[in-house]
DNA sequence: ACTCGCCAAATTGCATGCAATCTGCCATGA
DNA sequence: TCATGGCAGATTGCATGCAATTTGGCGAGT
């Protein structure tokens, strides 16, 4: 996510480069092969992660992979330790409530910058996803359709810092999101898409304050409701 | 800033590194200094930073170097383009603006988490510096002073994300507050300093929602001060 | 049975060197 | 005069190898 949108492009003192990220770069393309992995879950929470693995994995040195592991661990999704070792980051139930204090602060915020950007055609795709969301019985579906729905939301926000924080945060918090989800029983599942479905209303009637508040309300009710489930912390991997 | 406060003690499904970040490594020795180069201003905007360079500096390789670079670019101060180089970070005045308006809803959050543990001590410091604040003439004093006076009233908010967060907008903006400084008239000062006053006067009061008004108020002040102010970012370095 | 200290294997940290790519300048031609 | 192509130098990207540190188990001692 970092440095997907650089800060700028560069223009300094010295000639500008052109900006045509190229990717080519393998510690950039490991990052994000890593980032995948963890957030598929096939890497789990508390997991070491041993450069020498991944790096025959994926065909490459140690030396891209360290670089890799940097990212991961500014983006919040491994933590480094000198001279021991990376390990896939853990959240403590307090964290995690914090994270998403942030996010029902920061997300309004983010849907606000996307609101001009929203047209017809995408709250159609909302409706869509709403409903699958709806009919789907599988955790790993509905997960992947919650992120689609809520960072499909901000897609049209011309931010830069604001949006990779956003992701960010999702993804730090992907595990739990997972855990919790598995624990939602019908009511509370019914809560969540009369929220989802507040939420494409209000933006199509163009009630901005509205749609922030419905918003920060449906990630305030998440997070206290994970703070009734602390089991989902207990990482009896 | 990242990786001060490591999201988590990795307890993992292999044995726990002990958690004392020893920090004897080299690259995180050397972010470290390239952050503080930069926020003092030494590397300014746009200003390429080359690997080499930097390595000869601090008496390393340009291994550890790579390393540093990726951390500060994660940190939203270098932008590194592939197979071109590095360079420090620039904001466009829009981007500035979305990094107020970050600022504005998440360091009210954070004071929240801080104001339990801010004592008569705390209090009387952060008195002083208002005071040496409203003495000082010189730019850079002030925006060590403003700095100390703002993350100082964080200091003791016990949070992990919440609080590198907030380091890293300061440190991305560090620039242009310092420009702005530069601007400000006395009656625009006097502001900022009754501002200052008020926040410390709400914290005293045992006020959690006056002080996270009081100070969305300041930063948003600032916000839209810097905004009638686009010539901060001519960077005719 | 339990603790402590020590040693070998495993792992990380980094310097070196070479290949790939870009930058900036100069020659060539319109 | 200006645009274009191409080459040499500079710079970045990464694989390799070695030194430093940690890990985990074994044995001695209590």
């Amino acid at each position: 996510m970092s440095g997907a949108h650089p800060i700028v492009a560069p223009i300094g003192a010295e000639p500008a480069p052109v900006s045509q990220t190229r990717d080519g770069n393998s510690s950039s393309r490991i990052a994000e092969l890593i980032r995948d992995a963890i957030l598929r879950g096939e890497y789990r929470p508390g997991a070491r992660i041993r450069q020498e693995d991944v790096a025959q994995r994926f065909g490459a040195s140690r030396v891209p992979v360290r670089e890799a592991l940097r990212t991961l661990e500014a983006d919040g999704l491994v933590t480094l330790v000198a001279n021991a070792g990376a390990w896939v980051s853990q959240l403590s139930p307090a964290e995690c409530d914090e994270v998403y204090q942030t996010r029902e602060r920061v997300e309004p915020l983010l849907l606000r910058y996307a609101m001009p950007g929203i047209d017809a055609a995408t709250l159609d795709r909302l409706d869509e996803l709403v409903q699958e969301m709806r009919q789907t019985d599988d955790v790993e579906e509905f997960l992947r359709l919650d992120r689609q729905f809520h960072l499909g939301s901000y897609a049209s926000a011309r931010t830069t810092v604001l949006g990779d924080l956003v992701h960010r945060l999702w993804n730090t918090t992907q595990h739990y999101r997972r855990a919790f989800t598995l624990l939602l029983d019908e009511h509370s599942a019914r809560v969540v898409h009369d929220e989802h479905h507040m939420l494409v209303t209000a933006l199509r009637d163009g009630d901005g304050t509205g749609a922030e508040s419905v918003l920060a309300g449906h990630i305030r009710r998440t997070r206290l409701g994970l703070s009734r489930h602390p089991e989902v912390f207990d990482l009896t991997d």
